[in-house]
DNA sequence: CCCTTATGATTACAAGTGTAATCTAAATAC
DNA sequence: GTATTTAGATTACACTTGTAATCATAAGGG
């Protein structure tokens, strides 16, 4: 699948965010955070057609618009691919980035200890 | 400071192994794993001196080459600026997802709980 | 039925990117 | 000292991206 850009992101997001959707629902939404030309989107939403990242069926004259991949599916390979380009494909460094420019909170810290026990719990 | 491509992000890798650096060193580096013309190198190192994140003194008729930032930093920018955009600013979940998709060893295990009890040490 | 409107398709266009080739001037080889 | 090599500077060129405007067409308003 062709690389998505930040711009196409975003309106991924917002087909994520619920779909199928129509090209309209899809500028409302994204207008409550960007200033897009309604043109804009329409291009966006075509390329990413194009791209095979979302696809449309037909309703009468407008089109319903839906991801073909699951938000999760896109984070995940996108977070492997920045791992692996500048940790070595390693995710601990990364979080050590954080610890030092101290990006993490008390939240995160309990976070990953319970997703620590959890891989414990499933790998012993 | 402009964003970095992919292509001259390898190009400052091979700085960052070790600066200052000859155009000619610098495409030495690089030809052990890409296959770059030594025209496109040099194209690469202009336009990072252009988006200042290198820079250059004069010897004699070439040039020898450093980077303006450490790696560290710049990782530490771009993996903060993919978290905020995929995980709204939290690692813990991006960690979640490597762990989902048996992207977590047991040594990124023990590095994520050494450097989570060095946090709360310093937290404490 | 014709006119306006709304939709998607096509086109636009400058800036950035990947990937070099050509130009210019200095150094070096005879 | 002239010819060649070599460094960086400049130019090239197709493709992508951000950001739309225009075109073609079908549907609905009167």
């Amino acid at each position: 699948m062709k690389d998505i850009t930040k711009t196409e992101f975003e309106v991924l997001e917002a087909l994520w965010e619920q779909s199928p959707a129509s090209a309209q629902e899809i500028i409302t939404r994204l207008n409550t955070k960007k200033t897009w030309h309604d043109k804009t989107v329409k291009t966006l939403l075509s390329r990413l057609v194009k791209k095979q990242a979302i696809d449309f069926e037909k309703q009468q004259r407008s089109y319903l618009y839906f991801p073909l991949f699951a938000r999760d599916e896109y984070v995940i390979k996108e977070s492997e691919s920045l791992v692996s380009r500048l940790f070595k494909g390693r995710v601990a460094p990364l979080v050590a980035g954080f610890a030092d420019s101290d990006a993490l909170s008390k939240t995160d810290i309990d976070e990953l200890k319970a997703l620590i026990a959890k891989w414990e719990q499933d790998n012993d």
